[in-house]
DNA sequence: CGATGATGGGACGTCTATGTCCCAAAATCA
DNA sequence: TGATTTTGGGACATAGACGTCCCATCATCG
């Protein structure tokens, strides 16, 4: 036979591992080739054809991936803990460790279509729009801005965490400490 | 003669045209092709390639022109008037006054090749880093983050300021105003 | 060892973006 | 008006990415 069908462990590395390979690769340039995807999952143009039959496969199986590894980061593990700025910081700080996962889903708006735009992602936007409206509520965040600027703030900060990792700029931590302490009081000392 | 040479008004004319159709399609997609240039140009794909030979001398043509509506926007304006904090707010709000221009520049390293990530815009990244230094010195920003940090998240909230007015999200000074608001004292209150 | 599974890699055909040429129509200018 | 400039648009050629087939080779498992 010649496309993968059982799930082998052989399969379920190349499947992985081209997958790994296409987020990190298209998280730093989105106009790379499958070919390109290929070569950094070090497989044939072939293989990755057999897996995934045409290129919006590909992505929409990266897209999936990099859901899989923002929950893995506890993207998810906010619900109602505490106050809503406690669960902002936490949202912020494992979205950053996210890493190429965050890039590869937010930094251009028509990798997916245009229903991605008006979609949510990890959760909702609704979710997070109610999240901050909360935080206004408990004086958290500045009750006299739009909550759509802010998330646009958030995410932003994400994005930049992120990179900061990526280009080795900064350690993991570190990154997400940063993100969350601009984001609630902006480069102000102290 | 095929090619335009002397420099009727007609000819500024289409040329600005093209130049301005490219900053404002680019900006929102990249992958747009040059078709999408010249019908947002108004103008046949021939012409644009009578104007500008290939792909890479409009995207030249274009940054430069994008500098240029930079400069319009008063982002050099800022020699040594007042304090490093005031100089950074100002710079701030023409930027993302600037809009398109923003996005074109910053939204993708890969767009002009390796050497503009090493590069500066506007003027030098050595020079937004004594601004940063200064304004720490200042006390206006935190002395304990790096500098490459705070350069960063202005970058981004410049991006995400001019975003807002692209999307109409908000009005030309409220996104200069909120955008400032938001580097130096974040989204906390007051 | 033999069978089945998985991969590599080449050969094609197709499609889109690009770039070039050319000529007729439209606009502009003297 | 007549000449010159500028434009529109079609016809082509080219290059790169995609997707499909096919077959030899290597690995794995019974």
């Amino acid at each position: 036979m010649s496309t993968p069908q059982a799930d082998s462990g052989v399969r379920h590395r190349t499947r992985r591992a081209i997958l790994d390979a296409a987020l990190a690769v298209w998280a730093r340039d989105w106009n790379a080739s499958l070919g390109d995807i290929a070569d950094q999952a070090a497989v044939s143009r072939s293989t990755l054809h057999r897996y995934f039959p045409d290129r919006q496969a590909l992505v929409e199986a990266t897209k999936e991936r990099a859901l899989e590894a923002f929950e893995e980061a506890g993207c998810d593990a906010t619900s109602g803990s505490g106050t809503a700025r406690e669960e902002l910081d936490a949202l912020l700080r494992n979205a950053v460790a996210a890493g190429d996962a965050v890039i590869y889903l937010y930094s251009d708006p028509h990798r997916f279509g245009d229903e991605w735009a008006a979609e949510d992602p990890g959760s909702d936007h609704t979710e997070m729009r109610e999240l901050v409206v909360r935080a206004q509520a408990e004086g958290a965040i500045a009750a006299d801005v739009d909550p759509d600027w802010v998330i646009s703030v958030f995410y932003s900060l994400v994005y930049v965490g992120a990179e900061s990792i990526n280009a080795g700029t900064l350690p993991r931590h570190r990154a997400g400490e940063i993100s969350s302490r601009t984001f609630f009081g902006g480069v102000a000392p102290g």
